[in-house]
DNA sequence: CGGCGGTATTGGTCAGACCAATTACCCCTT
DNA sequence: AAGGGGTAATTGGTCTGACCAATACCGCCG
């Protein structure tokens, strides 16, 4: 039922397109390559994968649109820090849709810090970053053992942040949080 | 401050790209196409831009694998229902990262359901719904007035059936959630 | 009127070329 | 020997044109 990120990737006969873009992925792990790296060159890859070199530039350039690589004319393709730009996959989202209001951002930051506190009582360990909005909210989210659930809340709020915004609780609302307890 | 998005693209110099993806995204919304229609021709689209099919091909692939657009050899590219196939973005996430856990899904949902409990009482429009756990989960995001949240959760949604599985709570579960109210 | 086959359309892929930006490297100067 | 400058090589960006493969279209034939 569930697809296994396995060398075995004959599961259905799936398009060519993908299948580069999980080539590209997978040459990148087995080389090693770490945040940062320079990725080999547009025409290396393609002739190591044996495709054309416009079937590799449209892989790389969904790679570089959901941020994973970063390409710069005449220098070369990037390995990205995942943690710092996914969040452009939420700004795809207001592009192509374009009828989100930008206030729903720090309603739905609310709404996913709010139901940390549906399973939690004990919120001692919060006390002592009172002083912060940012390290009082991120540390509420790491109370939470789920990465699918965590990098949701992080690309909002990267991208939250990304339009210079301050506070997003008062210091009276945060020490609301507590008191709750 | 934030983005708007008309014609005057001018703001900072967007990388060509990503004003080939705009520019077609924005030709579909002028010419009212809604989800099952056949968009224009990848040459008919070059010739429109006045850019190259290379081109206009890098960014249709970039939409296809967002889910916005669906290509069909020898058929013609053709506009998504949204709301069935965003969740390729979540997918993404998955092959990109790859150590997600799958059980995260459930989990996920599970919270960002709660969060919905935490500013409202009243829970009585629900019991209409209370032998459906899809219709009864649907409900209960409704009830939220927010976009982007609601986006998300419908995407980890999809995802989270697109495997099959079966409901998210028992019956005792959800007539628990009424007895709150 | 319905099935069938040819033709036009459309996406998929490739080769090659040229430009632009960056990088690498060698040589000259000091 | 060290530093700087300028040229050549590398690399991404874009385009032209071509050919293949799958589909859609349409008229012909039964």
């Amino acid at each position: 039922m569930r697809q296994e990120g396995g060398v075995v990737q004959m599961e259905k006969k799936r398009n060519a397109f993908e299948m580069n873009i999980s080539a590209i992925k997978t040459m990148i792990e087995q080389d090693g390559f770490v945040p940062g790296d320079r990725i080999p060159s547009e025409r290396e890859l393609a002739e190591r994968l044996s495709i054309s070199r416009p079937s590799v530039r449209e892989a790389l350039r969904t790679l570089a649109y959901l941020g994973i690589i970063e390409t710069r004319h005449g220098g070369g393709s990037f390995l990205l820090n995942r943690d710092d730009h996914t969040y452009i996959q939420i700004i795809a989202q207001f592009l192509v849709t374009g009828d989100s209001k930008f206030e729903d951002l720090a309603g739905t930051l609310r709404l996913l810090e709010q139901s940390v506190f549906v399973q939690r009582t004990d919120w001692s360990i919060l006390e002592a970053h009172i002083d912060s909005d940012a390290a009082f909210r991120e540390a509420m989210i790491s109370t939470v053992d789920n990465d699918l659930f965590e990098r949701i809340w992080r690309q909002v709020n990267a991208f939250y942040q990304s339009f210079g915004q301050g506070e997003l609780y008062t210091r009276a609302e945060r020490e609301a949080f507590l008191k709750r307890s």
